[in-house]
DNA sequence: AATTCGTGGAC
DNA sequence: TGTCCAAGAAT
C-alpha cells in the first residue's frame, strides 16, 4: 500500500457514537453557552441575519456593539432598505469586509421587493439574496427558522476535524467528504441546537490555537487527541496584508466615513494636503502615504472602490453612495 | 480553484 | 514585533 495517510474512506460514524457526541456536545452548550443578543428566544429573523453578515470573518466581540447599533436604528429590512447604501457602510463602521454592508443593504432591498419585507425561510430562497452562500443561508434556516439544515462553517469543520477526522485543521476550503461527514452527524432532533453547540465549542474550547483539550465534553472520543494531536500536514497560507491594496483600500474607505462631504480625488490619492477641521492646521494625509503606495496602486485601489459601489463621484470629489 | 476582500485582538 | 486568524462570499 503507498504512502496513503491520506484518509481517502471517511468512516460513517456508529449510531452510538453519535449519541454519545449529540449528549455530550449538547449538555455541554448547555450549560457553557455565551448569551449573545441575536441568541435570545425574541431575536428576530432580521436580527439574526444581520448577525451572520457581521459575523462572516469577523470576532463574536467585535461584532456586539455594531449589531446593537444597527438594530435599534434599522430593526426591520424595509427601514435599511429606505436608507442610502452609503449610510450602511458609515453604521458598518470598522467591522473590515464592508462589501458585507453594501450586501446588506441590498439584501434587504430584495427581501422588500419579493418577499414582502420578511427574511425568507427556506435554504434555496436565502441562497438567492446577495451575500448568503451555503454557510449563511443554512445558518438564517437553522438559527431563525429552526430548519433541519447542516451548518458548517470553520468552527464546526475544525471540530469535526479533530474529533472526527483525527486531523489538526480542517482542509484549505470546504471539501464534499467534510459535507457528507457533517450531514452524517446531524441529529434527528434540535438541530439548531446541535448546529449552535458545535459551533460553540469550537469557538470557546476546541480552537484553532492552544485548544483547550482539558475541558473538553468529548476529549474521550476525539480521535485527533487520540492519535497524539499530531501536527498539521499542510502549512496554512497566510494573508498578506501589508502593502496590499486591501490595506489601501481600507485607509480610504476610512477617510470617506468620516468625511461629511465629498473628498477631493487628489487628496485619497495622497497628492494635496487636507486641513484638519479642529486645529485649522494643514495634515497631510500619512494614512495614505505612509503606507508607501504607488501612484499606481493609490489609483487602482480608488477606481476599484468606485467600481465595487463602496463609493461614488460626486463633483470633483469622492464619497459613500448617496 | 485560487484570489480577493478589512480589521484588530491575542500570543 | 510580527504572525495568526476570525459564524465566508463572489468571481
Amino acid at each position: 500500500m503507498p504512502n496513503s495517510t491520506i484518509t481517502h474512506a471517511k468512516p460513517t460514524p456508529a449510531p452510538g457514537q453519535t449519541r454519545y457526541l449529540h449528549e455530550q456536545i449538547t449538555s455541554w452548550f448547555a450549560d457553557n453557552a455565551r448569551e449573545l443578543p441575536w441568541r435570545a428566544p425574541q431575536c428576530s429573523p432580521w436580527g439574526i441575519m444581520v448577525s451572520e453578515f457581521m459575523l462572516q470573518q469577523t470576532p463574536v466581540v467585535r461584532v456586539l456593539p455594531v449589531w446593537e447599533q444597527w438594530m435599534q436604528r434599522w430593526p426591520t429590512p424595509a427601514a435599511l432598505a429606505a436608507e442610502p447604501s452609503g449610510e450602511a457602510l458609515r453604521a458598518w463602521g470598522r467591522l473590515g469586509y464592508p462589501r458585507r454592508a453594501l450586501r446588506l443593504h441590498a439584501a434587504a432591498a430584495t427581501i422588500v421587493d419579493r418577499h414582502g419585507g420578511q427574511v425568507p425561510d427556506t435554504r434555496e430562497e436565502l441562497l438567492q439574496l446577495p451575500g448568503v452562500g451555503t454557510y449563511t443561508a443554512a445558518a438564517i434556516a437553522s438559527f431563525a427558522f429552526e430548519r433541519p439544515e447542516t451548518v458548517v462553517d470553520t468552527n464546526i469543520r475544525r471540530v469535526h476535524a479533530r474529533a472526527a477526522t483525527g486531523n489538526a485543521l480542517p482542509a484549505p476550503s470546504l471539501t464534499s467528504a467534510e459535507m457528507k461527514l457533517a450531514a452524517a452527524l446531524m441529529p434527528g432532533r434540535e438541530t439548531k441546537a446541535w448546529n449552535a453547540a458545535v459551533m460553540e465549542l469550537g469557538a470557546l474550547v476546541c480552537t484553532a490555537r492552544s485548544p483547550k483539550c482539558g475541558s473538553c465534553p468529548v476529549q474521550e472520543q476525539c480521535a485527533w487527541v487520540a492519535a497524539g494531536q499530531p501536527e498539521p500536514h499542510y502549512v496554512p497560507k497566510g494573508q498578506a496584508w501589508a502593502g496590499t491594496d486591501r490595506q489601501v483600500r481600507g485607509a480610504m474607505m476610512a477617510v470617506l466615513r468620516e468625511a461629511e462631504t465629498p473628498v477631493l480625488r487628489e487628496v485619497l490619492l495622497g497628492t494635496v494636503d487636507v486641513v484638519d477641521h479642529g486645529t485649522g492646521h494643514a495634515v497631510h494625509l500619512t494614512k495614505l502615504r505612509s503606507l508607501g503606495a504607488s501612484d499606481e496602486q493609490l489609483a487602482r485601489s480608488l477606481d476599484g472602490l468606485l467600481a465595487d459601489g463602496l463609493a461614488e463621484t460626486a463633483g470633483s470629489g469622492v464619497r459613500l453612495p448617496n
